[in-house]
DNA sequence: AAATTCATAAGTATCGATACTTTGGGTTCA
DNA sequence: TGAACCCAAAGTATCGATACTTATGAATTT
């Protein structure tokens, strides 16, 4: 008796899960193109896979609209567009205004320390950090976002930020495909001092000045956006 | 030379987009209950089609949470919990009354005349209805708030509301198996009352008055639903 | 040369079969 | 009695093969 099968290559998480972060990456990092085919016979190849994990992954991308899907002409690389961009901005504002308010009104010692934590940790990294600044810095990021509206415990509010930072992301990386440190050092800075400001508002209570920050802080990080994409004629 | 193969039985459109809606429905709807395992095997034969429409429309499902997932033990149907009600509670108010802000910022005739049409839909339907009435009810309601919003012309926004209907649904449903005009007809009344006069409301731009009503409208239907859960000790 | 048709190739949709994993019940042994 | 083991049964994960659909491009007609 013979085994037909290709053996298992690496035991530690099923395919589906993997091809799904692969693709999702790459989508975001911008090495898939917008509007470009994702052809089963291609990927499946590429990542040495059957049809049906990659098939299982492109339908759980489908429903968080980063691929498109056409009947019997299968899926592509969502298109982006400066009215997304727009509909992002506007509901990242929403998510973190409204997840800032109700953590301001809940979180209790425990997310203070946690909040303070991650942006010490988001500062220790971009000091250590080289060449691939901008991919390390991102994550970090978020989490420190996360961090700050975690108080509010809601974890669908938790899961749409992700998912909008996420597509936030596809932009951004579009936008500063170098270090953003580079490309624009008073922005960065200034975006790292809003941070610092935000920890101590969010430790005061201060809904008010919290929410008038961070607004001005969103604004100011998509505006730029939007100018370097408009000089790119990316959108 | 003979087909192996079953003929298709119907054409119009693809197996995995058929047995997303049905899986979808049955979990909202509660036909499938909370924790229920969702063999493959078992739902294949129920269906007549193979285990790859299936598990696609699963992990679709997956990435929406309604159902779970674990490695090598495969799909459930999503828990219920008080503690996601109260979440899904949050966030609708959310998304109804940032939805609606922008809406009364920037909605135009077009949105004006859609709000009406559809205002005027959801209480014709009511009147015609028979026994099947909570089924028709519900989505002339939703189709109602989305009418409402539908002039923030955030694609991401309405979607986000398509989804938290649909959690909400499943415990509505839970909560008014039956006719919920029947269960409690002052409740059913008001709410219209406030449907009226959330229109009027929008059309004047009353940006304050409207939101107000919103979120007592929400905060009752809430309200209620949570109180019959508790009494039928179903959360 | 443009339009039409048809054949072939490329790609998607779906199925059935095989390998792997977990589960549950019976058996052995302390 | 009950803990540890084993084995069959049920179920999942994955693959390869087949049916179907769309795109491509050459041959044919106007």
């Amino acid at each position: 008796m013979e085994t037909k099968r290709k053996i298992k290559f690496d035991a530690s998480a099923n395919l589906t899960q993997q091809c799904y972060e692969q693709i999702k990456n790459e989508i975001v990092l911008g090495h898939l193109k917008q509007g470009q085919k994702l052809k089963i016979t291609e990927l499946k190849e590429r990542f040495s896979v059957g049809q049906n994990p990659i098939r299982e992954a492109l339908s759980r991308l489908l429903s968080i609209n980063l691929v498109t899907f056409e009947e019997n002409k299968g899926f592509s690389v969502a298109p982006i567009s400066e009215a997304e961009l727009y509909d992002i901005w506007e509901v990242f504002l929403i998510i973190e205004l409204n997840g800032l308010k109700l953590s301001l009104q809940r979180g209790d010692v425990e997310w203070e320390a946690k909040l303070m934590a991650e942006h010490h940790r988001s500062i220790s990294l971009e000091k250590k950090s080289d060449g691939h600044f901008w991919l390390l810095w991102n994550e970090p990021m978020y989490l420190f976002h996360r961090a700050l509206i975690a108080g509010c415990k809601s974890l669908i509010l938790l899961e749409m930020q992700r998912l909008i930072y996420l597509k936030t992301n596809r932009y951004a990386y579009l936008a500063y495909p170098e270090n953003p440190e580079i490309s624009n050092p008073n922005f960065s800075k200034s975006q790292k001092e809003d941070h610092k400001k935000l920890v101590e508002l969010a430790i005061k209570r201060d809904i008010k000045g919290v929410e008038k920050l961070m607004k001005n802080h969103v604004n100011d990080f998509f505006e730029n956006m939007v100018s370097r994409l408009k000089k790119k004629k990316l959108i």
